[in-house]
DNA sequence: ATTATCTATAGATCTATAGATAATGC
DNA sequence: ATTATCTATAGATCTATAGATAATGC
């Protein structure tokens, strides 16, 4: 009979998100050294990830650029798509405490729609590409796996949920007929435009060669006239 | 000495483009049957690529799916790469000879800028589905390959040029301070959305759940209030 | 004693070829 | 006679495990 400790802890290690299921699991190192080097997998798995994509990067090449071995890898994950779903855990929970801060409406107070829209881009534009394009892959992948999609979904919901209430708190300043459809319409508008951007192989003609503060100023400018934005009505917003 | 007639045409099968390399050559067939199979070899692969990736579909999978061996698919392709570049080629010609027609300045006598936008909204939301998910794969698979990535970019320029000149052809009815720069921002635009739209999986919300037709009515607001477009002056339409 | 790591390798694919067989069309 | 197809398989990976060795920390 083996003693308390001698059984192995399958834990689930992204206990934060709502997707996983038994197949997941990541050991839960007891040693110093063990936190070292998982987290060292997992910064390996992403650069070899985003260079060559999942299929290319074999486990041996994901040991060999984290400085160890193939059996580590497999200590430490149950198989090469648990490296892949603990790299999603640590990119969506920094998304989504990112998103909740980003849209905590104390945050704006007293900002302008156009404050707003323009916190949001300086934001997203000023991401690190790393990474921006393992997200883009990683997306890329979720088309594949229903768990994962579904965890992006709702991911995009939440910030587009947080950004809809804070705009539509500042409804005073639209003019446009329908202010909950323009709403809608512009925010789908903008992360367009910022995956279009941010997809630095491909990226429109146009945005590609044209610098940020130029494209900022053109964002703003456009979503101003569709939403037909008037002077901003200050008491009205909480 | 091999009769002339025994030497193996290795012909580059994709002569109207310009990034044919040595490697990617396709049997020239000189029965009626090659072509048959041939096509049947495309379609099946076109589908089990967008399907499942192309690393995902083994060249069994591939000979399977289209009814023949292994042998008949390494008789008409030199490997499974040059079947993927071979669906490229099919691809980009069918987008390069639908841009040339759509861009043809013959073709908007007498249309408006909104009559532009219009038809170009209408023609790409009326794509085949099928079509566009191998054309996001293929995009996605074009980042890691030079080649690819440049025929992609030459082809997208080839439509914003095409657009701009038709839309810059009208710029009397544009009221924005800078036409050419907001006519590039305004296909930038476009372009955007119609991807993000087009991405079935992970599309934005509100786009995603919101019929076409209103759609193109928020576009079309969008645009026109951006470029601040005025009565169309027909007369100084070529 | 327990945990973490390494080395070596079995087993499962999958690609691409060789050589035999069948169909085509001059 | 030439071209197209098939079957069978060699050779190259790559995943995941087994079993041995090294490090940790109670």
């Amino acid at each position: 009979m083996p003693s308390p400790f001698g059984i192995i802890e399958r834990i689930f290690a992204l206990t934060k998100n709502r997707w996983l299921s038994d197949l997941h699991w990541v050991r839960a190192g007891q040693q110093t050294r063990s936190q070292k080097t998982q987290a060292a997998l997992l910064d390996a798995a992403e650069t070899l990830f985003a260079e060559q994509g999942v299929e290319h990067t074999s486990v041996a090449a994901i040991a060999r650029q984290a400085g160890c071995s193939v059996g580590a890898v497999y200590h430490h994950f149950r198989d090469k798509k648990a490296v892949l779903y603990a790299l999603f855990t640590r990119l969506t929970d920094e998304i989504g405490a990112t998103t909740q801060a980003a849209v905590d409406p104390n945050r704006w107070q007293g900002a302008t729609i156009v404050d707003i829209v323009h916190g949001y881009l300086e934001f997203l534009l000023r991401t690190e590409q790393g990474k921006i394009a393992f997200k883009h892959l990683a997306m890329e992948y979720a088309r594949q796996d229903d768990e994962l999609r579904e965890h992006f979904v709702a991911l995009q919901a939440e910030l587009d949920d947080g950004l809809t209430r804070l705009l539509l708190a500042r409804r005073a300043e639209i003019a446009h007929p329908e202010p909950r459809i323009a709403i809608g319409f512009v925010l789908d508008q903008l992360s367009s435009m910022l995956a279009a951007r941010a997809n630095t192989s491909l990226a429109p003609t146009q945005l590609g060669s044209r610098p940020d503060k130029r494209f900022e100023r053109e964002v703003l400018r456009s979503v101003s006239s569709y939403l037909q934005l008037a002077t901003p009505a200050k008491e009205d917003v909480s």
